[in-house]
DNA sequence: CTTAGTCAAGGGGTA
DNA sequence: TACCCCTTGACTAAG
């Protein structure tokens, strides 16, 4: 078990998402850019190792309009040694990495170009993994998309746009069930189609789901992944504020509630995703918990052994 | 220096 | 059809 947050650290002074305006666009200001969010990447992974934190998820900004037409830079071949500089770290150190396209990604869109740019854009986010000679464990995970008033049709489109996806995106690809669409029970189905893995969110099945979270639909969305080339599985966890009626992520993490959820999930061994406002500092205070979790510490053990 | 509107990209829901 | 919502930080022009 490793714990992690997503994209951005507060503590340190440096922002490795920096990007700019389409119309501010040059290739030299690109290449500061990425330079500039490589090197933030570089310090974040630091710190994290320093306080036992193993899971990252990668920020989409890393290479600003990456699959944009307006860049022809061929910006994987000039910033090659940086990319493996990172990814011996990330390998050296056994982190486990995702990576998350937005909104804009849609594999199952019922617009052609829409699906096209999609793919583009996913290719981006291998493109980044492969860089860093990061194995199959490291993931990009995406929404299954629209309904377009008709989910189950929009499901088979689903699966039959995946299917075409080339090896190097569909190596790398999970689906996450989502706030209003798509519950973990629908991802399970298309999964039993394709064998894709089902990255589970535990805020959005609180949102939008067809059974309680049981043991059962754990153990069901953790066989969806091959522990020897996805890895174990993993879960993005996050929780409600508690004041207030509306459904925004919680700004701190409440830890009883994370200790709820490590008793409730053994003996499954996956690695945690923490989506909360205070990013690193929940984690660290959500790694301190899991110190006393066999899970947790089997996972120590090991990165200090080698 | 501070602030408020805006940013490549989609889709759902309501009036 | 028109408009607002999601969700988020940072860019950028205006004050």
């Amino acid at each position: 078990m490793r714990i992690g947050y997503p994209c951005i650290n507060r503590s340190i002074a440096c922002s490795g998402n920096k990007t700019f305006r389409l119309t501010s666009y040059t290739e030299k200001r690109l290449k500061e850019t990425i330079h500039n969010n490589l090197d933030c990447l570089r310090k974040i992974l630091q710190f994290n190792l320093e306080h036992n934190l193993l899971f990252f998820r990668i920020t989409s900004d890393l290479v600003p309009f990456a699959s944009h037409p307006i860049n022809a830079f061929d910006w994987t071949e000039f910033f090659k040694p940086d990319f493996e500089n990172i990814g011996d770290f990330m390998l050296k150190n056994r982190m486990r990495i995702s990576m998350h396209p937005d909104q804009f990604t849609l594999i199952n869109s019922i617009r052609e170009e829409v699906f096209e740019r999609s793919k583009a854009e996913l290719q981006y986010h291998a493109d980044v993994l492969d860089s860093m000679n990061l194995d199959a464990s490291a993931k990009i995970q995406i929404h299954v998309g629209g309904a377009y008033g008709d989910k189950k049709g929009s499901m088979e489109r689903f699966v039959n746009r995946y299917r075409e996806l080339n090896e190097r995106i569909r190596r790398r690809l999970v689906i996450e069930n989502d706030d209003r669409l798509y519950s973990a029970g629908d991802c399970l189905k298309i999964s039993d189609r394709v064998k894709i893995p089902v990255l589970f969110d535990t805020f959005h099945h609180q949102l939008n789901s067809d059974t309680q979270l049981e043991e059962n639909l754990f153990c069901l969305i953790a066989n969806t992944w091959k522990l020897n080339t996805d890895g174990i599985p993993m879960v993005d966890y996050s929780s409600p504020e508690h004041r207030g009626s509306s459904v925004k992520h919680a700004s701190t993490i409440d830890i009883d509630d994370f200790r709820t959820f490590l008793g409730r999930t053994r003996p499954t061994d996956f690695d945690i995703m923490l989506e909360i406002k205070d990013k690193e500092q929940s984690s660290i205070k959500a790694a301190r918990v899991a110190e006393g979790d066999r899970r947790f510490l089997v996972q120590n053990a090991d990165s200090i052994k080698n």
